[in-house]
Formats: C-alpha cells, sequence, structure tokens
DNA sequence: CAAGGCGAAA
DNA sequence: CTTATTTCGCCTTG
C-alpha cells in the first residue's frame, strides 16, 4: 500500500506523462512543441481539480498511513488485518450508545454483525441473528454473523418486515446502525419476491407480477439469451397460507392422536415461525404476507439448461429468482402416498430447518446444513411427507442411495412398490403413477453412452414433473459435471443437504443459483450441548522429526514431502501411544491416513486391520463386521475411503495421520465420523480426534487451514508439544537408531521407487503419443497396485 | 459376473 | 502455471 500512494504522490502527473509518451516520443522540458502545448491546455482545463488533488496528496504525504509498522519478518499479527480498508471493518465512526454496555451487538458498514454471546440478552438476540442473518463464525464468547441478500430474503418470506429488522437491529446495537446497512436492508426488500422461477408443464418461467420489470429483465442481453420464446401472461388466485402443519412437528403430532410425550419443551409457536423469541416478534403482522400480491403474472419460457445462469443474472441485478413450490394446490401432478410413521417425532432444530423451508406455506428451495449425526436425512424425508409428490433422491455413491432407500422405509408408510433405485446395478421403476426414486449423481450427469435400460430410465426421470428433489451431500453440485443435474431432473422444488458447505475452490457461491439460498445452518456446539451430537475433544499433537530425517525431508523433491511426513518415526510412536492408551480405556479407535503407503506400514507393524480403495467389496464387509463386533478388534485403518461412501461403524476416537491438503471439509468429515458417540466419560468428553502433525513441516500450515471451519463451530483445538509418559512406554517402535535408520532407508527407497515410477509414465505417455496416436495416454496401469487389503486377525 | 477401461471429483 | 493422488461409479468385454 505504502508505495502505491508514495507512486502516487511523486507526480500527479505520472501517469499522464506516461500516457503522452505514447504519442509523442518524450521532449525535454527545454524544448517547446505543440504536443506540450496541448498539455499545457490539458493542464489548464481541469486546473482547480488538479490543484486540489495535489494538495490532498501533498497532505497525504504527511498521514501516518504512511509510515506503516511493519513487523519483524516471520512474525504474523493476525489483529491488524480486520481494521484494513480493504475489510471494511472501520468503526470510527460509529459512535457507542450511552447504554452500550446494556446491549449485546456491534454492526460495522460491512454487514458483519458481532453479538456478545456472553451477555444477557444474546439467547433472545441469537434467534433474531439467526432469522435475518448468515452465521459464519460461533466460537465460545463472540458470534459474527452476515447480511445478506439471501438471509435478508429467507427473513422477509417468514414474515418480517424490513423496517422491523431495521428497527431491532438498531434496538440492539451498541452502536447507531450503520446508514448503509439500513439501506441495504431496506433497498433489498423492495426487490425480494418480486420474480419467480417456476415450473409449468415440465418447462421453466421466469414469472413477475410486475410487467414493467419483467421488460426490463428482457433487455439484458444475458436473460435474453437464455429465453425460449414469446411471454404470456397468466392468472392465478393468492396463495393461502392457512392450516399447513409439517409432519413430526408437536402440532401435527397434537393432531394425529394425543400422545404422552415430553411436553416440557413446548413452546407456543404459529405456522411460519416457530421457535422464535415472543417479545421480538411481537411487532410481526403475520396476514400482509401476501396481502399486496397481484392476480396477473407475467411469464417468459427459460431454457432448461440455462436456469441457472438466469437466476444468477437476476440476483446479479438485485433481483433475486427463487424458487416457491405451492404443493398444496398442484392439481397437476398427482400426490404420493407418504407420511412419517405415527410414532415419529422429530427434533427441535429439525423443525426449525422445516419451518425455515416452508415458512409461507410454499416449499422454498435451498439448503440445510447439518452436522452428521443429527438426521439430516429425517430432515429430507420429513420434507418429502410434507410435500407428497413424486421425489427424487441424489445420492452421491450407490451405498448411499441403498441407505436412503432403507430410511424412507425406515421412517414412513411409503409403499416399497413406490420407492426404487436407479444405479447402475439397479433399474427399475416404481408401481404406481408417482413415487420416489433414489439415484446418484453420476447416474444422472453421466455423458457418455448408456446403456439401453438406463437410457430409458433417465427418458423417464428427465420427462417428469418432479415435486422435490432431494440432493444428498449438496456441497458436490458446484463440480463441473454435478451441475447439470439441475437442468436434467425437474424439481418444483431443490432442498440440498450438506454437513460442511465447503470447497477449497470458490464454486460454493454457485450454490445460490444452483440450489437456493442457505436456510439453515446449526449451531454444532449448541447440538453437543444438548446431547444430539457427541462432545469431543480436539488435539493437535506435534511430533518433532529426527534430524536425518528432517534433512531428508527438506531435499527431496516436494512431492514425497508428505510422505515423510507421514512417516515420521516420533508420528508413529504417538500413534502407538494414543492407540495404546484409549485400548485401554476401551474405545474404538480409527486411524486416518491419505498416504496409502504409510497406511500399510503402520498397520502391519501395528497388526490391526487396515482398508483402502483397492480392498475387494467382501473384504471391505468382512473387516468393517470384524471391527464392529469383535471385542479384539479396536482399531481400524483406513485411507480416504473412509471419508465418504462407507458405512462406518461408531468409533469413539480418532487419529488423523495424513491428510490432504488443507481441506477442511475433508477434516469436518473426518471429525463427523465420532459425533455419533453417545457413551460420557467421567471428564464429561465422549469422543476424542487428534490430528498428528510432524513439526517444522509443511504440515503445520495445512493442519492450520483445515481446522478453521471447526473452529469456527466453536471447537477448541488443544496443541500438544509431548505426550504424558511418552519415553517411558514399553514397546514403542522404531525407538531404537537402527531401527529408525531402516525406517528412513525404506522411506528413501518408497520415494525414488515413486518418483522413478512416475518418470517411467511419463516417458510412455509420451513415447506412445508420439509413436502411435492412437493408444491414447498410457500409465493407468502402472498407478494401479496390485496389492490388496491384508491384515492380521489375532482373535480368528 | 468379474475384471478392467475410463471419466471425473477432491 | 493449475498440480497430485486416490477413489468411485458406470460401462464393456471375456
Amino acid at each position: 500500500m505504502p508505495p502505491k500512494r508514495k507512486a502516487n504522490f511523486s507526480s500527479p502527473s505520472a501517469s499522464k506523462s506516461k500516457r503522452d509518451s505514447r504519442v509523442s516520443t518524450p521532449v525535454s522540458s527545454a524544448q517547446k512543441t505543440t504536443s506540450d502545448k496541448s498539455k499545457d491546455r490539458d493542464e489548464t482545463a481541469k486546473g482547480p481539480g488538479e490543484l486540489s488533488r495535489l494538495a490532498a496528496n501533498n497532505a497525504q504525504r504527511f498521514d501516518l498511513t504512511d509510515f506503516p509498522y511493519t513487523l519483524p519478518p516471520g512474525i504474523t499479527d493476525i489483529a491488524s488485518a480486520y481494521f484494513q480498508p480493504a475489510q471494511k471493518r472501520d468503526f470510527t465512526d460509529l459512535a457507542l450508545k450511552a447504554n452500550h454496555q446494556n446491549l449485546p451487538l456491534w454492526i460495522d458498514g460491512s454487514g458483519k454483525i458481532t453479538l456478545e454471546n456472553f451477555h444477557e440478552k444474546a439467547r433472545r438476540v441469537q434467534e433474531f441473528l439467526i432469522a435475518v442473518a448468515e452465521p459464519t463464525s460461533r466460537p465460545r464468547f463472540m458470534h459474527e454473523y452476515k447480511l445478506t441478500i439471501h438471509s435478508l430474503y429467507a427473513a422477509v418470506s417468514a414474515g418480517l418486515t424490513t423496517k422491523d429488522i431495521v428497527t431491532t437491529l438498531e434496538r440492539f446495537s451498541k452502536n447507531g446502525l450503520p446508514p448503509n446497512i439500513a439501506e441495504f436492508i431496506t433497498e433489498c426488500g423492495k426487490s425480494y419476491g418480486k420474480v419467480k422461477l417456476v415450473l409449468r408443464n415440465t418447462k421453466y418461467f421466469l414469472e413477475t407480477t410486475d410487467g414493467a420489470l419483467l421488460q426490463q429483465l428482457l433487455k439484458d442481453p444475458e436473460i435474453s439469451l437464455c429465453r425460449v420464446e414469446g411471454a404470456e401472461a397468466t392468472r392465478t388466485s393468492a396463495p393461502t397460507i392457512a392450516g399447513l402443519a409439517i409432519p413430526g412437528t408437536k402440532e401435527a403430532a397434537g393432531m394425529r392422536e394425543a400422545e404422552g410425550l415430553n411436553h416440557g419443551v413446548v413452546r407456543r409457536r404459529r405456522s411460519g415461525h416457530s421457535g422464535m423469541a415472543e417479545d421480538i416478534y411481537a411487532l410481526l403482522n403475520e396476514d400482509d404476507d401476501d396481502a399486496d400480491e397481484h392476480d396477473i403474472t407475467h411469464a417468459i419460457e427459460i431454457k432448461d439448461d440455462k436456469v441457472s445462469a438466469v437466476a444468477a443474472r437476476c440476483l446479479a441485478l438485485h433481483y433475486p429468482a427463487l424458487e416457491e413450490y405451492d404443493f398444496r394446490h398442484d392439481n397437476v401432478n398427482p400426490d404420493l402416498e407418504i407420511d412419517l410413521k405415527p410414532a415419529t417425532q422429530i427434533r427441535q432444530y429439525q423443525e426449525q430447518c422445516l419451518s425455515k423451508m416452508f415458512g409461507n406455506g410454499r416449499a422454498k428451495s435451498g439448503i440445510i446444513v447439518l452436522p452428521c449425526g443429527a438426521g439430516k436425512t429425517l430432515v429430507g424425508i420429513t420434507a418429502a411427507c410434507t410435500i407428497k409428490k413424486g421425489i427424487v433422491v441424489l445420492a452421491t455413491g450407490s451405498m448411499s442411495a441403498i441407505q436412503w432407500r432403507d430410511e424412507f422405509i425406515k421412517w414412513t408408510n411409503i409403499k416399497p412398490s413406490s420407492i426404487s433405485i436407479f444405479s447402475s446395478d439397479q433399474k427399475s421403476t416404481f408401481a404406481g403413477t408417482t413415487g420416489v426414486i433414489v439415484t446418484t449423481y453420476s447416474m444422472v450427469t453421466n455423458t457418455r453412452n448408456r446403456a439401453r435400460d438406463a437410457a430409458s430410465m433417465m427418458e423417464f426421470l428427465g420427462s417428469r414433473e418432479w415435486g422435490l428433489v432431494i440432493l444428498d451431500e449438496v456441497h458436490v453440485v458446484p463440480a463441473q459435471t454435478f451441475r447439470r443435474v439441475v437442468g436434467s431432473i425437474k424439481g418444483h422444488s431443490k432442498l440440498g443437504l450438506t454437513a460442511t458447505l465447503l470447497r477449497e475452490d470458490r464454486k460454493v457461491d454457485d450454490l445460490n443459483c444452483l440450489i437456493g439460498p442457505k436456510l439453515y445452518e446449526a449451531n454444532w456446539m449448541e447440538l453437543s450441548q444438548q446431547g444430539h451430537i457427541a462432545r469431543v475433544q480436539c488435539a493437535e499433537v506435534w511430533c518433532p522429526m529426527p534430524a536425518d530425517f528432517y534433512d531428508q525431508y527438506l531435499t527431496t523433491s516436494p512431492r514425497n514431502r508428505p510422505l515423510f511426513c507421514a512417516m515420521n518415526p516420533r508420528k508413529f510412536q504417538a500413534c502407538q501411544y494414543l492407540i495404546k492408551y484409549h485400548e485401554n480405556r476401551g474405545d474404538k479407535i480409527i486411524v486416518f491416513s491419505d498416504n496409502v503407503y504409510a497406511l500399510e506400514i503402520y498397520a502391519k507393524k501395528l497388526m490391526k486391520p487396515f482398508l483402502y480403495g483397492g480392498t475387494s467389496i467382501s473384504e471391505r464387509q468382512e473387516i468393517l463386521d470384524y471391527f464392529r463386533n469383535s471385542p479384539a478388534c479396536s482399531t481400524l485403518f483406513l485411507s480416504k475411503i473412509g471419508d465418504t461412501s462407507l458405512d462406518l461403524p461408531e468409533a469413539t476416537v480418532l487419529i488423523q495421520v495424513s491428510a490432504q491438503y488443507g481441506s477442511r471439509r475433508q477434516e469436518a468429515q473426518r471429525l463427523g465420523r465420532v459425533l455419533r458417540a453417545k457413551r460420557r466419560h467421567e471428564d464429561g468428553f465422549n469422543a476424542f480426534f487428534y490430528s498428528l502433525v510432524s513439526k517444522d513441516t509443511v504440515e503445520m500450515v495445512y493442519s492450520a487451514k483445515r481446522q478453521v471451519f471447526l473452529v469456527d463451530q466453536g471447537y477448541a483445538f488443544r496443541v500438544i508439544t509431548r505426550l504424558k509418559n511418552i519415553e517411558n512406554t514399553p514397546g514403542l517402535a522404531f525407538a531404537t537408531p537402527e531401527a529408525e535408520h531402516d525406517l528412513l532407508q525404506k522411506v528413501l527407497a518408497e520415494s525414488e521407487s515413486s518418483a522413478w515410477k512416475k518418470e517411467e509414465e511419463k516417458e510412455a505417455a509420451g513415447l506412445l503419443a508420439d509413436g502411435n496416436m492412437f493408444y491414447g495416454r498410457g500409465g493407468r496401469a502402472a498407478r494401479k497396485r496390485g496389492f490388496r487389503g491384508h491384515w492380521s486377525r489375532p482373535g480368528l
């Protein structure tokens, strides 16, 4: 920053002279030429402006900002980032109110809201904030929320007015609400709900009650390109909102039958905004929700594959085009006979998710974020039971598809013939006029030639209108090919479910247009305090590297570094120590290593079963059953096969030996593997999560990155630099210098061979490409390692 | 029906 | 400049 400013000062005409030099060759100031004359004329033309700018620059010269305080190298300053102008976190103009100590919020000009979570008013205000803003960080004491166009839309469609929002924020803020924020909220309110995306007769339409607005949108070049043909005007009646009960809620239960269920937690709730604090909502006017809706709607047809492009463009024009499905008045699509089983009672937060989705009596498309083990599936199924139309469920793998089908049968009264799986090994349809289809993303988005039955099944999927599309693990949807599901399956509403709405690329934002806005995000800490998910102790164990290892680590090529980090003998010992400690406590332990070589070495040395991608299906099942049932086996080693599509048995301890780069999602997903743990230990924790990190290596950086999401969820990572009494632990591996040396030689050999293999691969590919282009790219065969899951079973 | 090719994701 | 590496699922062949 300072150099930029310096440049500005030193020559206000510097950029100008550069511009001039392009026109004429530079001349000395002594020579007076025509070009100089024109320059003079230029200067006089904007003389006063130039002068004042010079003065301003001059003043800046004597500003302290031109003499920045720089930290000594190697020291990172976290705090000052908050006060950089780029962050718009300048609080200078925001005067504190006299009674600020009685108020829990800070609101700055960037739309960031900070909540003092320890404040006596925090609980009530929190419920309001969740309704109007998106939570971004919720550790123990200070919570951060962000006002966005989507969060405000959700608030408005749940019945709040923009005036309510502004006054309530103003009321609880320690500082006066910045004027730009009030303006932002009001402006957003004006454009909400004006434009809708609707599906009729398997065609998509952009619809509005404002004819002039539609004309304006049509003038946009991008939108007009996405249009099919002609505009039509249709008549609709304003929808009513009376009497919708979400199945599984207390109200619905009360309607069905009087059950002696726990009434301790029952709070008065009105349809639309259940569980919100009374005093904050006292000023709401429920009835003006649809009051000013016109009878005439104007619509244009949109090309199937351009739906998300139109949504994106509308959002950019500040007219978010959202999907709302008035399923109760849909007489075109046949009803599906599906209901939750009478005994089913959903939890309070699941109910909150659903009231966000069905807040105004229609089904809003969007995303619900719940941690693993918090019952995402049941939320999806309850949504399906509310809409009662044809349902498509998209899962990431065929295993997961089977689980979805089973869950549907477990929780609902759906006829087994009405639900079917469409995957590579099962291709059947439901019996009646409508039903539930569970399929996989790759099945639907496959572009290569299909098998005949798959093609006909796809034809069937694409030619119909579906009431609800449930997208499991919705964070995968922005991927290049998976995003095509949005165009190829026509759903009136879409519900995305995920535990971790995270990607390391910048594509998460696309989900706003592909699926819809985030409707609800659970607070992990809150759920664990309520006992719905486990309380987890997280720790990062720092393992120093022996000197000779570290030397090799420094000299090896960067590609081999992760191998050295994983094979660090101190790390191995830490792993061994932790396994021993927790096995003695009676825990079930899962060890993750993304490096398959390290995985094999660790598991074989410690005589534990291990499982990776190359393990055959039958052997996988055998190993998992063994781990699940045998008391003799309490530790299992897994590659990243365990991250997805493996129905892992319950574990209470998780040890991470090596991981892929800085993936926050992977870290959260792995922590999720112990969230189902129920057994409580005397120290109050149900489960443990250890991340083993080789000290002073790339792993330190990645590890910090990986933890960001969990830290925002309120998890605190304890750093352990030495494990208690590890030096006196008998039977540790690689305890002697010789053993350590042997290990180093092994690792060196492995890194050599993998490097060599790579070379050979490249060479082969090159030669083949040169010699005979029809062979294409070779080298895949060399990659496939032949060894199968090999393991020792002490008890069988 | 088992195995391998291939594309794609993270 | 867009890597690396492991894994999954679909489809085809013997």
